[in-house]
DNA sequence: CTGAAAGCGCTTACAG
DNA sequence: CTGAAAGCGCTTACAG
C-alpha cells in the first residue's frame, strides 16, 4: 500500500539506485532523468522510510536530549538551543526526563542504544565516569552541557561557575556585606562545588574566612533553596546577604525570608544563579548570574554533530567554557546606594 | 563488529527467529533454550536493533510532541506528561518546536513522517483541518492536545474553556467589578474564543452589555498582554479588572498596570488562565484558571497509544474536556474582602 | 517447540 | 551515467 522506492523507480522507468541517487544528491545523475525522478517522487507521494535508510548507512539523524526534568526552567532554553541547531543540520531531537534517577537514566541509555540514535547531550547525568566512558567504547558519541564529570575525557560545555560564583559574592561583599551564606547544590555537582569555590575566594579576596556555619546544601530545588534558606536565617547571626546556587533556589530563598517577615534586599540581600526568564519579572527582580542556556545548547549540538559526522575516535576531548555575566537587579540592593546592609533594621 | 541477532543465535546454538522469540517474549519457547539465549545476549552484551525491527514491524514506539515553543512554561508540564505516560508503554518522545509557524510545522511533519513515527500529538497546530486530514489519510494517528480545530475530525484533549473563562469572569463580577477587559489570544485560536464566549457569558448573566472597546486583541505573548492591557488602561474610562486569555498574557499587563503607577488589585485586579508555575509566586500571587496540563499531556498520551495500538480506522473521534478550576490568589483582590473595586483610589 | 526462508525498504560497491 | 545484486538486522508466516 504504501509508496516505496521501487514504485518510484517503477514510473519513472530508473533503477531503485537511481531513484536512491537523486534522492539523496548524488551529482552524477543526468539532469532529465533526475527531473523524471522527482515528478514521479510528487507524483506518488512518495516519503523514502528513514528505518530502512538508517538500517544501510548506520545513521538515524536524530539526538537524544537527557535531562533532569523539563519543567526546571532551566532546561527548556538549552533544548530550544540543541533543536534550533540540530534542526539546521536536519537532526531531531528525543526528549529524556530522568529525574536524577539513576534507574530512568540507565533506561533511557539501553533504549538509545536499541533506536540507534547517533548521539546524545547529556544536560544532567547520574552516571559516573566509567559509564560513560562504556557509551564511548560503544562508540556512541556524547557531550556533556553544564555538568563536567572528573574523569570524564569527554566534550564538555559550560559557564565558568567557579567565575560566576566569585563575580556574585564579589559583588555582595562591594555593597559592604561581610556576613554573606551560601546555599549549595547537592554535594559533589560540578556546578555546585564550582560556585562555592568562586564564593570563597571572593571572601578571601576581601580578608574574611569562609565560615562553615553560613554554607547550607541544597539540592537546586525551590524547596531545596527554603530550607537552606531557612537553616542560614535562624542562625544565632544570621547572614545579612545569601547566593544561591541557582535561581530557583533563590526563589525559595526569598520565601523563606519573607515568611519571617524580613524585606529583601533591605534585611537580607539575594544573588542568585542561571538567569532564568522570571527572574527579570518586575515583581522578582532577581539579582544574579547570566547562564547563557540557549547557546549552552546549540554550542553542546554542534560539538555532538562534529563529532557524529568526522568520528576520530582519538581525537581529544573539546571543553568550552562560556563566560559568566553578574545582572544586577534589585534583590541585592544595589539600587539602595549604600553599603551598611543589614544596619538599618 | 556490533553484535547482533545472528551472533546471539550462532552463540546459544539456536535459529535468529527463536532468539527473536525470546527477546520478544514469546512465550511458547521451551525454558532452557530460553535461558541460553538470554545468558547468551546478556554474555555477548547483544543490543537489539530497533530500526530492523521497526523496518518488519512497521512500528518504531516513538511519537512526535508538537509545540509552539517549549520555553513557553504551559508546554514543558505537558511535555512531562506525555513523555511519563509514554514511558510507562515503552515509546519515546521527540520534540518539535514550531513557533507556530506553518513551514516548521509541515517541515516536521514531513520529517516524522520519514521517521516513521508512530504518531503525534499537537499541543499546537497551525495547519487547516485538510492537511489534519491528509495525515489520517497517510495512516498516521495523531490527537490535538488543547486545541481544538473547527471540521477536523480528530481525537482531541481540552479543557473547557468557555466554562473556564466564564468563572474568572463571574469571580470578578461578585467582586463588584463592572468594567471588565477581556485580553485575548489569537484570533481564530479555539483556547482564546472559547474563553471570550464563557467571558460574555457572564456578563450577560450579570445583566451586563459585553462592550467591544473593552476586548483587546492579544496573542498569548508576555508583550501580547502589555499591549493589550495598555490599550484598555488608556481608554476613557477604563476597566477595573482585566482577564486575560492566558497567564504570560497576564504578566504583561501586570508590567502595563505597574508602569502607570497603578496597584494590583486596588486600582486594577487581573484574572489569568493556566496556573503556570509561575502564577503562585509569592510575588505574583495570580488568580487563575487552573489548567490540568501534565494530565493534558497525559490523557492526550494515552488516546494517541490508544488509537495507535487499536487501529479502527472508522473509529470515532473522541473527544475529552477537562475542567477548569479558579485558583483565587491575590491579583484578583479577593483577600481585600469588599465590593466596590476601582472606587477606592 | 524450533528453523529456513522471505521480506521489510533502503544504500552501496561493483560493473559496465 | 545507470543497473543488478548484496546486504543492513530484524520478524513472521509456514512447515515440521
Amino acid at each position: 500500500m504504501p509508496v516505496t522506492i521501487k514504485d518510484v523507480a517503477r514510473r519513472s522507468g530508473v533503477s531503485k539506485a537511481t531513484v536512491s541517487r537523486v534522492l539523496n544528491n548524488i551529482p552524477v545523475v543526468r539532469e532529465d532523468t533526475r527531473r523524471a525522478v522527482l515528478e514521479a517522487t510528487r507524483a506518488l507521494g512518495y516519503t523514502p522510510d528513514a528505518l530502512a535508510r538508517g538500517l544501510t548507512t548506520k545513521k538515524t539523524r536524530t539526538v537524544a536530549l537527557v535531562v533532569s526534568d523539563i519543567r526546571n526552567p532551566f532546561f527548556p532554553e538549552v533544548a530550544r538551543g540543541v533543536e534550533d541547531l540540530l534542526n539546521n543540520y536536519n537532526y531531531n531531537v528525543m526528549l529524556c526526563n530522568t529525574d536524577g534517577r539513576p534507574e530512568k537514566e540507565e533506561a533511557y541509555i539501553r533504549l538509545l542504544l536499541e533506536k540507534r540514535v547517533d548521539g546524545i547531550i547529556f544536560a544532567s547525568v547520574k552516571m559516573g565516569a566509567s559509564d560513560l566512558s562504556r557509551l564511548q567504547k560503544r562508540g556512541l558519541p556524547f557531550v556533556l552541557a553544564g555538568r563536567t564529570l572528573p574523569g570524564a575525557d569527554a566534550d564538555v560545555v559550560v559557564v565558568d561557575s567557579v567565575l560566576g560564583g566569585y563575580q556574585a559574592t564579589m559583588h555582595l561583599l562591594q555593597l559592604g556585606h561581610t556576613r554573606i551564606g551560601y546555599v549549595s547544590g547537592p554535594a559533589g555537582v560540578s556546578a555546585s562545588v564550582d560556585r562555592h569555590r568562586g564564593y570563597e575566594q571572593a571572601l578571601r579576596h576581601n580578608g574574611l574566612d569562609p565560615s562553615p556555619e553560613l554554607v547550607a546544601v541544597g539540592d537546586f530545588t525551590q524547596e531545596g533553596g527554603y530550607a537552606g534558606a531557612s537553616r542560614l536565617l535562624s542562625l544565632e547571626k544570621p547572614p545579612t546577604a545569601i547566593f544561591c546556587a541557582n535561581d530557583i533556589m533563590a526563589i525559595g530563598a526569598l520565601e523563606a525570608i519573607y515568611e519571617r517577615g524580613l524585606k529583601v534586599p533591605e534585611d537580607v540581600a539575594i544573588v542568585g544563579f542561571d538567569d532564568i526568564p522570571f527572574a527579570r519579572l518586575r515583581n522578582i527582580q532577581l539579582t544574579t548570574v547570566m547562564y547563557p542556556k540557549y547557546d549552552l545548547g546549540a554550542i553542546a549540538a554542534r560539538m555532538l554533530i562534529e563529532r557524529i559526522e568526522n568520528p576520530a575516535p582519538d581525537r581529544l576531548a573539546k571543553q568550552v567554557i562560556l563566560p559568566p555575566r553578574l545582572i544586577i537587579r534589585r534583590t541585592c540592593g544595589f539600587h539602595l546606594g549604600r553599603s551598611t546592609p543589614g544596619a538599618t533594621t
